[in-house]
DNA sequence: TCAGCCCTAGACCAAATGGTCTAGCCTTTG
DNA sequence: CAAAGGCTAGACCATTTGGTCTAGGGCTGA
């Protein structure tokens, strides 16, 4: 009878909600399964491995979030900086929304989890999807892929600070103002 | 009897290690105790509030040494930019001796911890410490104060982006690289 | 309608968690 | 020397942790 969405679904959102704001140790089961409105039952049914496997699952959707707020801030951008202005205001909003809590979706879930190779592997691949896909819009906008690409990193170095420090302060403002950091040799 | 040094600084080393490691919920009172090679009772002595007074001592103990790096990385340093660089060298070394683990100091201490605004505090004041001390070095190197408080900050959030991206990574090269995103208005 | 299976449901468990408490050592002070 | 107290020592505890297991509900296809 489950609600839309299906358990599976809520129980993804759930656990990348919680883990966002407190980190993989900080929280339990118990309180993922009470977010969800799920039973214990069918998050080992859903995810075998248990929290591991739940956890990656939680990092793939919150990351798939941020790729399509990039994708969505570049969609009526005239130059790479006008696209990454918009990307970062977008940025600061959601920040705002959260309660200032929410941290990058991959060091809350990924880095406090255990220590082993497929976690780290992971927060690699997701945060090398952010940078492809700032640097295919960039090329896409005519910047020198040389450049593009050194900026691409550039932001997504700047952004992660900005997320710690936003943290830290209680203070979307410092995410706001990415582009200020930003020296952007492409155009 | 206990031997040098004293089984307090002990306990904050221990936990400061273990905390940038795995996060504050990551581990566990016995873990410490047992790297600290000390007894329960100790800890509790000398931290009444357990845990939590534990995790802001080793937070400080953890930023103080960084403070302590960035006077040395300025020491023979002629301009700003000269005493970045060997900043970003000597972090990257750092970050190397730790085995790839080590988070920034604040991270992995305080924003796992509990959900509590004297965590939040603490982690804002530490880093406002350290964008002070470049502050400091910065004008002392002749730089306009406006350009030095904005390139100190680009530092201070590069540096944080940084951190994490050579853990996902288990590649320092992005620390040791973070001058070549500088904008650097100031000489 | 019935067989089969996906999924739900929650009781249950061993292990680990952070924290308390009493006893006593050992150094310092008068 | 004696008294005092800073500190060590670890047994002990309630609670919570992540995870397993059995039982059955309810949809699907034949």
């Amino acid at each position: 009878m489950s609600t839309n969405p299906p358990t599976r679904s809520r129980l993804i959102m759930a656990a990348s909600d919680l883990f966002r704001r407190k980190g993989f140790h900080g929280v339990g089961m118990a309180e993922i399964l009470d977010l969800a409105q799920a039973p214990k039952g069918s998050l080992y049914h859903h995810f075998p491995n248990g929290k591991s496997d739940l956890a990656l699952a939680a990092a793939d959707y919150a990351s798939a979030g941020l790729v399509g707020i990039i994708n969505d801030s570049f969609n009526e951008a005239e130059t790479f900086r006008d696209g990454l202005t918009t990307l970062s205001y977008k940025l600061a909003k959601f920040f705002d929304l959260s309660g200032h809590w929410d941290t990058c979706p991959v060091s809350g879930i990924l880095f406090e989890g255990p220590d082993n190779d497929d976690f780290r592997d992971h927060a690699g691949a997701l945060m090398t999807q952010w940078e492809d896909a700032l640097i295919a819009h960039g090329i896409a906008l005519g910047g020198p892929d040389a450049d593009v690409a050194r900026d691409a990193r550039t932001y997504v170095l700047l952004l992660q600070g900005a997320w710690v420090m936003a943290r830290a302060h209680r203070d979307s403002d410092v995410i706001r103002q990415i582009t200020n950091h930003l020296p952007l040799a492409s155009p």
